[in-house]
DNA sequence: CCACGTTTAAAACAATCGTTTTTCAGCAGG
DNA sequence: CCTGCTGAAAAACGATTGTTTTAAACGTGG
């Protein structure tokens, strides 16, 4: 079992010291020396870098998909052909994202790394997780598409991907967002208490109103 | 004038590559390849890499933060100490936005620097950004205050940066989301247009109805 | 008990990084 | 003339990077 330890210890170094610090800045040697474990070990058991940041995503996005996909079963059974309600579609994403990190506590980094795998350049990660990884999305922008039929598609699209960006922007940037919170008010926010907040904004923000002067609003 | 064009080739170059490939991804040579000038010339001008990104950054801060000052003072003047619309606000920062990098038509540019501020590590960005810039910040907020007396303060610090993170999300993985949004439609979308849907999606999230449960609503 | 595949350890590799130093060209003023 | 100064060019510096190589330890099956 010597070499499980090993991978897990990689693994759980390795995610933590991503999200603190980006994958450019995070060496190697500053993964395994943190993780008592050789330089080498990385190389050996995963290959190389980029596929240890693989991994690293591998091990939060597997869980999710399976469960986001699991839930997603349960609830068109429920629904039964019609229109599963907006709401109760975000309301799941939300939960499954909250489900998967839970064990280990680690929510901040999942969060941490999907916005780094946004936002960060590698190019190579953008790749890896859309053609592992999309096919979920897909189908849940499918079923957003059924709960939000007086949206024109493109416009749908957008406001999906606004609503992404404004909760992967908030949980990512989580630490530097508390910081200034807590200098200007003195509290400290949970990430759950964060997601109730950001609940209402979403809905709100996926239901708002057409933009006016339609002539620019193609296809 | 060999040196102020050594110069600003340089902040040219490098706040497209900075841009497209973030900042530790981004070698000096790199830029002084591209920019062809000498590799010296960077730590000549401007003292070192951190040192330079900075310059990147207030080549574009600068005009901003004083256009957007200029722009609140004419509207405390006309308004005369009533509050200013939600959405008259929104819309003079999204203007003075759209108006710096205008010239050199770098809006991408510079909304991907924003986005690389708050997410990448580089903690002497961040240091930066808010003791150089964040007074404008702090005068905006109180203006947003005043315009919505319904929102209680912490609400409202919350709902600024969720609104904050979508825009900067999106206008900063533009290509990105672009790519996806041409694959997907066809459809080729401007950043002018990407603002005008933005709008009544970030109004409608901070007009949103407060989350329910106020139990863990503290101060 | 020995041979074999697997994992770890230690060292070395080549490449690249930011920075510094050195050298030189161009030009101004005494 | 040459002295002093500014900026650019070229080269070198030390440090760090990801990766590879070589040896040694470990455990298992024949």
């Amino acid at each position: 079992m010597a070499q499980t330890d090993t991978v897990t210890r990689i693994l759980n170094t390795a995610e933590v010291l991503f999200a603190e610090r980006g994958f450019a800045e995070t060496s190697l040697r500053n993964i395994t020396s943190k993780a008592k474990v050789n330089l080498a070990a990385v190389n050996y058991h995963f290959g190389s870098k980029k596929a240890l940041i693989q991994a690293v995503f591998a091990r939060y996005l597997d869980p999710f998909t399976e469960r986001f996909h699991a839930r997603l079963d349960e609830l068109e059974a429920d629904y039964a052909g019609q229109p599963i309600p907006l709401e109760v579609l975000l309301e799941s994403m939300a939960r499954t994202v909250l489900e998967v990190p839970a064990e280990r506590n680690s929510l901040k980094v999942f969060m941490r790394l999907l916005g780094l795998a946004y936002t960060q350049a590698q190019g190579h990660l953008r790749r890896y997780i859309q053609q592992q990884y999309g096919s979920v999305f897909t189908r849940f922008a499918e079923l957003v598409r059924k709960a939000t039929p007086q949206l024109p598609d493109s416009e749908r699209f957008w406001r999906l991907h606004f609503m992404l960006g404004t909760v992967i922007f908030t949980l990512s940037g989580l630490d530097a967002l508390r910081d200034i919170a807590e200098q200007d008010y003195g509290e400290h926010v949970s990430v759950r208490e964060l997601i109730r907040r950001l609940r209402p904004v979403v809905v709100a923000g996926m239901n708002a109103p057409l933009p006016e002067d339609p002539q620019a609003l193609a296809g």
